[in-house]
Formats: structure tokens, C-alpha cells, sequence
DNA sequence: AACTGCAGCAACCGCCCAGCA
DNA sequence: CTGCTGGGCGGTTGCTGCAGT
């Protein structure tokens, strides 16, 4: 007797979300928080599977997600931690808090996996995890991941010690410190702004949609910028700002603009919140008004947001490693 | 300009595990 | 103890965009 699946196939739609879902889905978790991904599709309308949900939430739409370049300190981390670890990417993940297990194995399938395999064949060394105890006998084997292990732990501890020694009182707290000043343009959030962009517009030419202008619906776009004006709604009622400089705090953070007066009409209804929200890219310097479940939102990802909390984690969760 | 191959990444699939009745 | 269910995780697939020809 075979598992049953974990939702019915008929009805369930597959591929790419489109922004009104996810916009759908964050209103959804805004209001109830996330878990009980179950009722999730009932609840929300939603034709799609729990699991769908839970992976779209938690590997694209969750606050506090950076996304784009590694930098050169969170590719070291990868690489230490693969060795260490092996391919336990969530483990890996809970080292790097704005990065998926998704976004991790992804980077490492598509660049680091490449990178060691041609740094060995150039050192002609097969450190840092590369998979190659086929073919040795058994306690040579362990005894070579004992070797491994030491070297993996050595090259965390440098790693590590290599970001404290870098200031982490920065005036922006910025994690991109560890990037060249002159970084292009494109954020490392731009694909998130991108994705997302292009969602809406596609989103907007489908014949299914009603607005077929970016006036008309609301949605205005700039080089830089992806802003919804709202019809009714203003940031009059907001009850907290926080200022805060860095892009990937708020990156695919969809901050629904209402009139937050803390009261169900919020959330009336998903096509009511088509017209009343925002969706902004966020800006350099930006004041983002914030509602009480915003807050919350934010809570948990704020804390991403201080690269020390990082290495203060890591302290905590490598202490008896070394 | 058209075609092809490749890289990157979002999403899916299936297995595993923990919690609960 | 057993079976069921929901959620988590790792591997894989397939779509999309871009570079090269």
C-alpha cells in the first residue's frame, strides 16, 4: 500500500507561482503565520499543493531572504561546511540564515562543484569535499575523513576568524562589505526584484487579468523601481517605521500597504488586497512602514540582518566543534 | 537573424522522520 | 506498538535566458 500523495493530483497546479499567488500565499501568512501548510490551499483558494506553499514561502517569498552573489566569505562557508557536513544543505543553510537550502544547493551544483573539481585537477589535491573515497579500503577511508574533518574544521576556523577580523560595526551592518564597493548595479537581490517584476508583468499581459496597463492596475515601473500605487490606501495609519539601509532586509518582502488599523478588513478578501497593496522594490534609505504582523514578519528576519548575529550563531553552534 | 548548447535556478518528487491518536 | 499525517530534506527535472556559432 503505497503512501497516499500529499495532496490530490486532480485540480493542483504545478509550475512557475505567478505574483497574484504569491501575493495570495504572503497574505495568507501575514495574517496566520506560517505552518499548517495543510490548509493552507484550502484556506486560501489556492490551487496548490501544501508543499508547494511551504517551498514557495520559505525558499522565495520569506523575509529576510538574500538572494544573488555569494560572497566570498558565504562561498567559503559552503565549501567548509560541505566538507564538514557533506550535502545536509538545511545544516549548511542554518549557518547562513538569509540563504535557502535551495539556494545553497543550487550554488553549489552550479558553481562550487565546478569550481573544486577544477582547482583539484589543477593542485591535482582532492580536499574540501570532493566526493572520492570510492575505491579506498574502509579504514583508510575513515581515517582519510578524520584528515578531512581536522582540515575542515581548521578552514571554518580560518574562515571564521577571517570575518571577525573584519569590522562588523560597520556604519550599515552590511554583509556586502564583503563585496567590492564598486558591485554592479544589480543588486544581489535583482533577481528576486526581477523575478518578481517579470511575474507582474506577465502577470498583467495574461489575458486573465483585468488590467492590462500599468496604470490601470496600479503597478508602475522604473529602472529601479516597482511600485503599486494604492488606490485607497495610504501609510497615514502606519504604527512603526524602521529605517534601515540594507536592500536584502526587505528583499522579497511584500509589504502590504493598508491602512493597518488592526482590523480584519485587511485582509477582506484577496481580490480586494489586488488593489490595495504595495509592492515596492526596496530602496537604498528607505522608510518602510510596518504593521504589527509586518512586524513580526520583520522580527524574524531582522535579526538577519546583522552579519554579527551571524558569527555570534556560528560561535555558539561551532563552540564544541573546536 | 536564426539556431544551438549551456548555465542558472525555481519547482517538483519521493523518501524520511516526528508527533499524535 | 502501530498506523496515519504533516512537515522537512535532498536529489532531480525542466524552463528560461544568454552566449556562441
Amino acid at each position: 500500500m503505497g503512501r497516499p500523495p500529499c495532496c490530490d493530483k486532480i485540480g493542483v497546479k504545478k509550475g512557475p507561482w505567478t505574483p497574484e499567488e504569491d501575493i495570495i500565499l504572503v497574505s495568507y501568512i501575514q495574517q496566520h503565520g506560517p505552518g499548517n501548510w495543510r490548509s493552507v490551499p484550502t484556506n486560501t483558494g489556492l490551487m496548490r499543493c501544501s508543499k508547494s506553499c511551504r517551498l514557495r514561502w520559505t525558499n522565495y517569498l520569506r523575509p529576510g531572504i538574500k538572494r544573488g552573489n555569494f560572497t566570498d566569505h558565504e562561498e567559503k562557508m559552503i565549501i567548509h561546511l560541505q566538507a564538514l557536513l557533506g550535502n545536509r544543505w538545511a545544516a549548511i543553510a542554518s549557518y547562513l540564515p538569509q540563504r535557502t537550502d535551495n539556494d545553497i544547493k543550487n550554488y553549489w551544483n552550479t558553481h562550487l562543484k565546478k569550481k573544486l573539481k577544477k582547482d583539484e585537477s589543477g593542485s591535482g589535491s582532492d580536499q574540501e569535499g570532493v566526493d572520492n573515497k570510492g575505491g579506498q579500503p574502509k579504514g583508510q577511508w575513515e581515517r582519510r575523513l578524520q584528515t578531512d574533518i581536522q582540515m575542515a574544521k581548521k578552514a571554518l576556523s580560518e574562515a571564521l576568524s577571517l570575518n571577525h577580523a573584519k569590522p562588523s560595526s560597520s556604519s550599515d551592518h552590511d554583509i556586502t562589505t564583503t563585496r567590492p564597493n564598486h558591485y554592479p548595479s544589480p543588486s544581489p537581490y535583482a533577481s528576486s526584484y526581477e523575478n518578481i517584476s517579470r511575474l507582474m508583468e506577465n502577470w498583467m499581459k495574461s489575458p486573465n487579468s483585468t488590467e492590462t496597463t500599468n496604470s490601470s492596475s496600479g503597478y508602475s515601473f522604473t529602472n529601479n523601481n516597482m511600485i503599486a500605487t494604492t488606490g485607497s490606501s495610504s501609510s497615514e495609519g502606519a504604527q512603526s517605521t524602521i529605517t534601515c539601509t540594507q536592500d536584502h532586509a526587505f528583499d522579497s518582502l511584500l509589504t502590504f500597504n493598508s491602512s493597518s488599523k488592526s482590523d480584519g478588513s485587511r485582509f477582506r478578501s484577496v481580490e480586494e488586497n489586488h488593489n490595495n497593496l504595495t509592492y515596492t522594490k526596496p530602496n537604498l534609505e528607505t522608510q518602510v512602514p510596518l504593521t504589527l504582523l509586518e512586524n513580526w514578519l520583520f522580527d524574524d528576519g531582522a535579526t538577519q540582518c546583522h552579519e554579527d548575529l551571524i558569527n555570534m550563531s556560528l560561535e555558539e553552534s561551532t563552540a564544541g566543534l573546536f
